[in-house]
DNA sequence: ATCGTAAATAGAAATAACTTCTATTTACGA
DNA sequence: TCGTAAATAGAAGTTATTTCTATTTACGAT
């Protein structure tokens, strides 16, 4: 994995064994996983593992934009190491956890609108489709998960 | 307050004097609410009044549709009774707090590629615009909240 | 190689947003 | 005015997430 080892240079992060090997984990799915099910599997790798240093690892990998935060409809925060490197967003299954880009971004658009109404200082924008994607639709699976907010 | 009591109706919600009260607080500012708020500016008209009332009956006037939740950078939601009836997104001021609608919905653009790609069943999709607005700009506050996820 | 230092970590404890529970009260259609 | 389902108060519980502090470690400089 030296492309991470070159990203956390860059971000002034130190190389860690926990860190990098909380990048392989999300590396090694395409599901999007919340900070418990990181340390679930940091428990199988390493006898002595706190979960404050998943929850900081991961915080501080997606500040850094080497990871993606996904903001479940239940309002928990999970991770998602996205291959795309272009801005993109995401559809989120909520059953089965799989991650589809999105290859459009409507921002470029609104922020016509906006920065005519507006005219403020953009922070963040977040757009993010939930939903039931086609192969838990057919497999007639229930949301494991419950979609409110 | 009329219009609120057909509203309630038609979603089979009795007309509670505390409920009335959420949506007389929420319908008197443009900004929007934690239920905390809510329950203090509750605490000045009731004697009696529980926080669990104000958490159920905001999630229940939201799930309605009767007010907008605000999901905050920092994760938390927040309440906001918006005049504008018409499907459209938010631009949210993490300093004053203040809403402004962003009157260009680009889910109809996204809907296509999504269609083609995706082919599941979407439950929600959230737009939301996160950013300090320019009276607030102009004012040169810091941003009271964090704002991370 | 080894040293010094700031960064990272473990583990325990704390926080706080939010939810659940149960007995009591209340809105409102009949 | 009555009956009933809905709504509420208040207390207690839950749980994701954060904070704290002492210890350990990565890694640039020597």
């Amino acid at each position: 994995m030296p492309q991470f080892l070159q990203k956390l240079r860059e971000l002034g992060l130190k190389a860690t064994p926990k860190r990098l090997a909380i990048l392989e984990i999300l590396a090694d799915t395409r599901i999007y996983m919340s900070p418990d099910d990181v340390w679930s599997s940091m428990k199988d790798r390493f006898s002595k593992i706190g979960l404050p240093t998943v929850y900081r690892n991961l915080e501080d990998l997606a500040k850094g934009g080497v990871i993606a935060t996904i903001l479940h409809p239940n309002r928990q925060l999970y991770y998602y190491l996205c291959p795309n490197e272009e801005h993109h967003h995401h559809f989120v299954c909520v059953t089965c956890r799989k991650v589809d880009d999105i290859n459009f971004c409507a921002f470029s658009q609104i922020e016509r609108d906006m920065s005519r109404s507006i005219n403020g200082t953009v922070l963040s924008h977040t757009f993010q489709v939930s939903g039931v994607c086609s192969a838990c639709l057919e497999s007639e699976q229930r949301p494991s998960r419950e979609g409110s907010a």
